[in-house]
DNA sequence: GGATCCCGCCATGGG
DNA sequence: CCCATGGCGGGATCC
């Protein structure tokens, strides 16, 4: 099975399988080769159960292995506890502290704190901690997420769960609340903050009475905390004591200040303090080119700072995401209304990505107003990379980017891919047309019912991936608007969305609303009353042909009999003088009837009504559309009347087929086709259960059946053109509907929105020793193809050379980034 | 050749 | 008058 699955998911090419073949738990179990990767892409790969039996089989557990393991599994956090579980619970292999810091901090960044807690009590009780670095694990990620109050909390309490408050840790602490992030509610958050960094004087005080003795460490904290608030004056009181106490004053003390001084906007004290470091032979360091960056930035002198940036480079300083940053922002003087050059903002989002901020990467780009085709591919390859870790976005921002995407011509085929891909994360909906439809299957709170629908017909050539005709688009008219949630319909919106002509709505809605899906609010707009009320009319119907049958009738009590009549036995006063026009039946006509006499009237959805009476009133169970238009005519004498009526007839039959109400057969005896009533009753018994509803109407109308089945496999086929190497197995397992929120633990879908802890935290430059651990090579190359073309692709025109160099800069590392992440997590693209 | 139905012109009438 | 609506049939396409 796992095997099955894994086949399905990757390219015939691929040597995945085969290397999972290698570890499959058969007997006899081969040794277990202690190559991290391989275990790595083992458990990303394997399911819980068969993942713990597997790894039962693997005996030579070393702390590093463990915890190269733990550091490869960083971005996939449920995944990563899962591994931890398994191994804490399972094997008696003891763990380390380090792997509970990592597991710890894996679930804070979850923000699973349950689970977190859990984790350090456990820790506990195998006597290996909590330590002072992971309560500073602990408090970072709590500040970090905006609970400062709780992470005050913690720390205050570090003694109760047995681990002490030396000096250190209280650096870590102060260190961590110094550096919340949040630079940009800077003056709402001061007021608060400035109270903590007091409370932390004070402790601080206390545990200098104690006989603590701050060392430099503590004293850099404190003077950024001055900053932090505000507090130049304090701050730079605190340096001249700093340097009359004779400390040994080091780089971190001066691009604190230079920093500090420079964003507030004092460049010549923080000259001053630059000039001197200088002059004390102390080497700055990134990150005081950095704070010169950001300085000469917020003086509007651009070009200096890309200057200054390019004599990092030059000096061999690697820049960080700081850099980066800093120079992005500098060329936005106001933040909301930035008209830097939307590739610029690629740089920043790439970063925070790289960062493993990838929501906050999705939010900048939130931010830029409009998207072009070119910064949707950007959005939608962040997106790509974030899902493929194991984190979904937000609803609102993957139904943008995704959407964006399948709008985008170049765009269309990865996400198709994409998708396909990930196959666990989505749900797609057979037999759409021009029409797919997309749901997040996960329900975490946070991004709840997401879906997406959109168009996947080319609009350029007009060439659609599939035949569409009135089946496809019911198909997918219901599947757009048969969800929670849905009100109105815009017949302009349903157009658009379908890719059709506004003319062909008219004819299903028509269709729709004589059975009672819909009903026609004003011009343009319909309400969606949704199948549930498909009985009721359905009733009314019902009631409506056999009162006019019965009480109406001239003496025929059996409606058989009077082919010529029918028609208005089954229809009201209106349709009657309708036809009366064609039909001159001076029995039958109401004089009063005259307002409606020269009045078009939608012959359509009467013809529907009258059509679904057929089959609910008399007993008709089959029928032809030749009959039906005969009889529905009266006595169809006009061969060209018949002949456009049977042409309408097509148009309904079609949309109830679509709709399941009825379907297409041949008579028994004449082989004519036929069409069959199938009737409500699976329909009503599921809207008997509301509960049932939920879940069931869309199995009903988006999961049964063949012809369906068969129009979806034009869908694969065209995309298998596209895609090359689609395979039509990776849409089967999609069909299953499945109710995910007792699989899937709330907390594995959870965003992880902070950065790591600094110790752990790497961007784009950091991990060239994670990089080179090695991967099959063909993975490599494979995975980083469309990636590194696209880089090249998507090239910015940037005016200024300093920004050409910064982009090409930032390009080569992000293709470095991407050969490492995709070593680590193999992106199942089609190439 | 008959079944099917896509397509869109253009009449109509509501607003 | 505008334009939303939808009747209607030519004729392409499928079988």
């Amino acid at each position: 099975m796992l095997l099955l699955k894994t086949t399905k998911l990757l390219p015939k090419t691929s040597l995945k399988p085969r290397r999972l073949h290698h570890f499959s738990p058969r007997p006899p179990p081969p040794p277990p080769p202690p190559d991290p990767n391989s275990i790595t892409n083992l458990i990303l790969e394997t399911d819980q159960q068969t993942l713990s039996r597997t790894l039962h089989n693997l005996t030579e557990w070393t702390p590093d292995l463990v915890h190269t393991l733990l550091i490869r599994l960083w971005n996939h956090g449920p995944k990563a506890l899962e591994f931890f579980n398994i191994l804490d619970c399972r094997l008696t292999y003891p763990l380390s502290a380090t792997a509970f810091d990592y597991a710890i901090d894996t679930a804070a960044r979850m923000h699973d704190y349950k689970t977190l807690w859990t984790l350090v009590a456990r820790m506990g009780e195998r006597k290996l901690g909590p330590s002072p670095r992971t309560f500073a694990i602990i408090t970072e990620r709590y500040v970090s997420c905006g609970k400062s109050d709780k992470a005050v909390k913690v720390f205050s309490s570090m003694h109760k769960h047995g681990c002490p408050q030396d000096l250190s840790s209280f650096d870590s602490f102060l260190d961590v609340l110094c550096n919340a992030k949040r630079v940009e509610m800077a003056y709402k958050l001061l007021k608060i903050f400035r109270g903590k960094f007091m409370a932390a004087l004070e402790i601080l005080k206390e545990m200098v009475e104690r006989g603590l003795s701050p060392t430099l460490i503590t004293y850099n904290i404190m003077l950024n905390g001055f900053f932090r608030v505000e507090q130049l004056n304090e701050a730079w009181k605190f340096f001249l004591e700093m340097k009359r106490r004779k400390c040994e004053i080091d780089v971190v003390t001066y691009t604190t200040m230079v920093h500090g001084f420079g964003v507030k906007g004092e460049v010549e004290r923080a000259r001053k303090v630059f000039d001197e470091m200088i002059g004390a032979g102390v080497l700055p360091s990134v990150a005081t080119s950095n704070a010169l960056v950001q300085v000469l930035c917020k003086k509007d002198d651009l070009e200096n700072a890309i200057l200054m940036f390019n004599e990092m480079l030059r000096k061999g300083y690697i820049p960080n995401v700081t850099t980066y940053t800093v120079i992005v922002r500098g060329r936005c003087n106001d933040d909301n209304r930035c008209e830097a050059n939307v590739q610029t903002y690629n740089v920043i989002i790439r970063y925070y990505c790289d960062a493993g901020e990838i929501e906050k990467g999705l939010e900048v780009f939130e931010k830029i107003g409009e998207k072009k085709s070119d910064d949707l591919l950007v959005a939608g390859k962040l997106l790509v990379e974030m899902i493929g870790r194991g984190f979904l976005p937000r609803k609102f921002i993957f139904n943008h980017v995704l959407n964006g995407l399948l709008l985008t011509d170049g765009m269309r085929v990865i996400a198709f891919s994409f998708v396909q891909g990930h196959s666990h994360h989505f749900r797609l909906f057979p037999a759409l047309g021009r029409m797919v439809r997309i749901e997040i299957l996960d329900k975490a709170p946070n991004f709840g019912n997401s879906w997406v629908i959109e168009q996947a017909c080319e609009p350029s050539d007009g060439r659609s991936l599939v035949d569409s005709g009135i089946a496809e688009l019911v198909s997918s008219f219901l599947s757009l608007y048969d969800r929670e949630g849905v009100e109105t319909i815009g017949l302009d919106d349903a157009a658009a969305r379908l890719g059709v002509e506004r003319r062909r709505i008219y004819d299903i809605v028509n269709v729709l609303e004589s059975v009672g899906v819909l009903a026609r609010k004003a011009k343009n707009r319909y309400t969606w009353k949704g199948f549930g009320a498909i009985p009721s009319a359905l009733q009314t119907l019902k009631d409506e042909g056999f009162k006019n049958n019965c009480s109406g009738d001239d003496g025929h009590s059996s409606a058989r009999n009077s082919d010529d009549e029918e028609d208005d036995r089954y229809s009201n006063a209106t349709y009657s003088s309708q036809n009366d026009k064609q039909n001159p039946d001076p029995g039958q006509k109401p004089p009063g009837s005259s307002k409606f006499d020269n009045r078009k009237e939608k012959s359509l959805a009467l013809l529907t009504q009258n059509f679904v009476k057929l089959f609910i009133c008399m007993d008709m169970d089959m029928i032809s559309l030749d009959d039906a238009a005969k009889i529905l005519l009266k006595n169809g004498k006009d061969p060209s009347m018949t002949r456009s009526k049977v042409r309408r007839l097509y148009d309904i039959a079609n949309v109830l087929a679509s709709m399941k109400f009825i379907e297409k057969t041949h008579h028994p005896d004449t082989r004519k086709p036929a069409f069959r009533w199938l009737g409500i009753k699976g329909k009503s018994e599921i809207c008997a259960d509301p509960m049932a509803l939920h879940v069931s109407k869309k199995r009903a109308f988006g999961t049964e059946l063949t012809n369906t089945m068969i129009k979806r496999s034009k869908v694969i086929t065209k995309l298998d053109g596209d895609l090359g190497q689609a395979s039509k197995a990776q849409f089967q397992p999609q069909i299953k509907c499945e109710p995910m929120e007792d699989e899937v633990p709330r907390s594995k879908f959870q965003v992880d929105a902070k950065t790591g802890v600094k110790s752990y935290q790497f961007g784009p430059f950091a991990p060239v020793n994670v990089s080179t651990l090695g991967v099959s090579e063909d993975n490599k190359a494979k995975s980083s193809h469309n990636w590194e073309s696209l880089a090249t692709t998507y090239r910015p025109q940037y005016h200024n050379q300093a920004l050409r160099d910064l982009f090409d800069h930032y390009v080569e590392a992000w293709k470095s980034w991407y050969v490492e992440v995709a070593e680590k997590n193999p992106v199942k693209l089609i190439s």
